[in-house]
DNA sequence: ATGAAAGCGCTAACAG
DNA sequence: CTGTTAGCGCTTTCAT
């Protein structure tokens, strides 16, 4: 069913019934009330493909993240969707499972789609990657870093060596000196700086880092379990441990429990996102609390802005969203967990 | 930059360009070489929708699901996208949280994009919206059930009503007869079967079934604490509850620590999903495992297949795959807990 | 207010 | 092996 049957069936031209679908009011009513009937019937739907050659616009915008079944970035991206839904557009939601190669043909796949814009959430990309994008006259804004730390794009983040900081200073302050940090190997410069923000704590204190203390790990629940072991079979086992996010630390604290070692009597746990299911662990977890839900908002009206404006200026905006410590259980030394409570 | 504009470059015909993108073998050696050249360096990336216009195919498959914040759908959605992304397809994932209208919203989008093929999961849609996708020329299938439990479509799902009986009966084989049940608003169908299998089992052992032991909830967390709420101000509180999703079971067991009650001790759990939190949370919770990736990725092949074969017959398949019980901590009995483990 | 026709960028049949 | 050309379905001038 095509525009010109359409016609031939309301006994106009094709220019009138497009006229009808694009600008009603240029239509004269009884002329346009035939044709709506017409379309109506007969279950019309435009050709998508006919109109976006003519309006080379597609309504659609790219949503890249690392992993699907986080929930920390699927909050993100809810965040994202609904600010793309509310303003009538699609989201094309590529899950790039931690591989640059995935990542980068679900780019390839999206510049295809002729997509008005894309949003890149904690990218592995390289910078050449992502100006590639930019060269290609479509938006990008980015939610966390790139691997490359790019400049000249607009993003939304927060600061997560100060988050990192604060969350091993409260250990420090609670009593802990023997602190250990579990970290994901994705996203790449995010949990660098999160062992940054980590390292600047101790180091204040006069606390020297010790090497064994700071494990890489798959940034999942497994990884955190497997990091974990490792911790536990070091000679001097730490006394707390901060992870670069919370499905780590439920990996980690799972091990614990495996080895009946107590949390957080004899392994204190500082996590990393605040996802839903941190308060219902047990121990409920002390995390760092990261609005991903608002930055997913804020990121889509960004892109949103952007791809109406066309505002060059918005290029060089970097946006920095709040996120802070939140206590729970698991941190509580056990001499001083009545003070905390 | 257009195709004209590449074959001027490379002095031939835009046939030439075309052929070279589309039938590599049938272009003279150099000639495609120099060709392949100009476009590389060109950036040029063939215009979809002229693409589409002429081939009328969009190598995308529109995925639908009731929750993009669920783990249990996101775990279906990961097997969908695995089978399209070795496909080359790409997917659109669409949320439709748990309203029909979005859901609507969302089932037109993608017919107006011309995707090649829809994966519905745990639709809300009736049966004529279903039909309607169909009518398009669009093949569907569905996972998990409908609302209206529609005919002539390709379903891959699981026996919710037998799954149900079964954990519910191991309630009762373990010595328990107070037990309720928490359900979900939606699914709506699934839950409606789960109700059924929980009723049968209660009726099998002369069990007379207690209205106020039958909770409605919205399918989350939360919905699983405020039922249990209403569970717990019982004057005869219900010693075992099954709830119809993990999520539920999480909420439901977290209203039991607020109000000091003890899982599995006080009152047991069994939970349905069989997510990958609920051997992390405490007590570990025993539940139905329902194979969700499998689900997605059977479903996503069955998708293919009618895309592929057009073939009429495949209306009629109705995939039906295991689940069973999962027996952890959480539904231990106090005298009896000795016994299972 | 409506129609005729050009053109959006690409593919494929046909001719050479 | 390559070029010419007719569409694909729609939008939009330009006439009328």
């Amino acid at each position: 069913m095509n525009i010109k049957e359409i016609a031939k069936k309301a006994g106009v031209s094709v220019a009138t019934v497009s006229r009808v679908l694009n600008h009603p009011e240029s239509v004269a009513p009884e002329t346009k009330e035939r044709i709506l009937n017409v379309i109506e019937e007969s279950e019309y739907t435009p050709n998508w493909f006919a109109r976006g050659l003519n309006f080379n616009k597609t309504d659609t915008i790219g949503l890249l993240i690392p992993n699907i079944l986080n929930p920390s970035y699927m909050e993100i991206a809810k965040g994202v969707e609904d600010v793309a839904h509310q303003k009538n557009y699609t989201t094309l939601l590529c899950n790039a499972e931690n591989a640059v190669e995935k990542e980068r043909k679900y780019v390839d796949s999206l510049q295809k789609r002729r997509v008005d814009g894309i949003v890149l959430v904690s990218s592995m990309l390289e910078n050449e990657d992502v100006e590639g994008i930019k060269k290609q006259g479509i938006p990008v804004v980015l939610i966390g870093e790139n691997k490359g730390d790019i400049k000249d794009v607009p993003i939304v983040r927060i600061d997560c060596e100060g988050a990192a900081y604060k969350a091993v200073r409260h250990l420090i302050d609670i009593g802990y000196k023997d602190i250990a940090i579990i970290y994901g190997t994705t996203p790449e410069r995010e949990n660098k700086r999160k062992i940054e923000g980590y390292i600047q704590a101790l180091a204040e204190e006069g606390i020297s880092e010790r090497e064994e203390y700071i494990q890489e790990a798959a940034n999942t629940i497994e990884g955190g379990y497997i990091a974990a072991k490792r911790l536990i079979d070091l000679k001097r086992r730490p006394r707390a441990i901060f992870t670069s996010s919370d499905l780590l630390a439920f990996g980690a604290i799972d091990a614990m429990k495996d080895h009946e070692i107590k949390v957080p009597e004899e392994v204190a746990f500082v996590g990393f996102d605040n996802i839903r299911m941190s308060n219902l662990i047990d121990p409920k977890l002390t995390t760092v609390e990261k609005p991903m839900h608002k930055m997913g908002v804020v990121g889509a009206r960004l892109l949103f802005d952007i791809m109406d404006t066309k505002d060059e200026e918005n290029n060089s905006r970097e946006i920095l969203l709040q996120s802070k410590l939140k206590i729970r259980k698991s941190c509580g030394h056990r001499e001083r967990i009545g003070e905390i409570f």
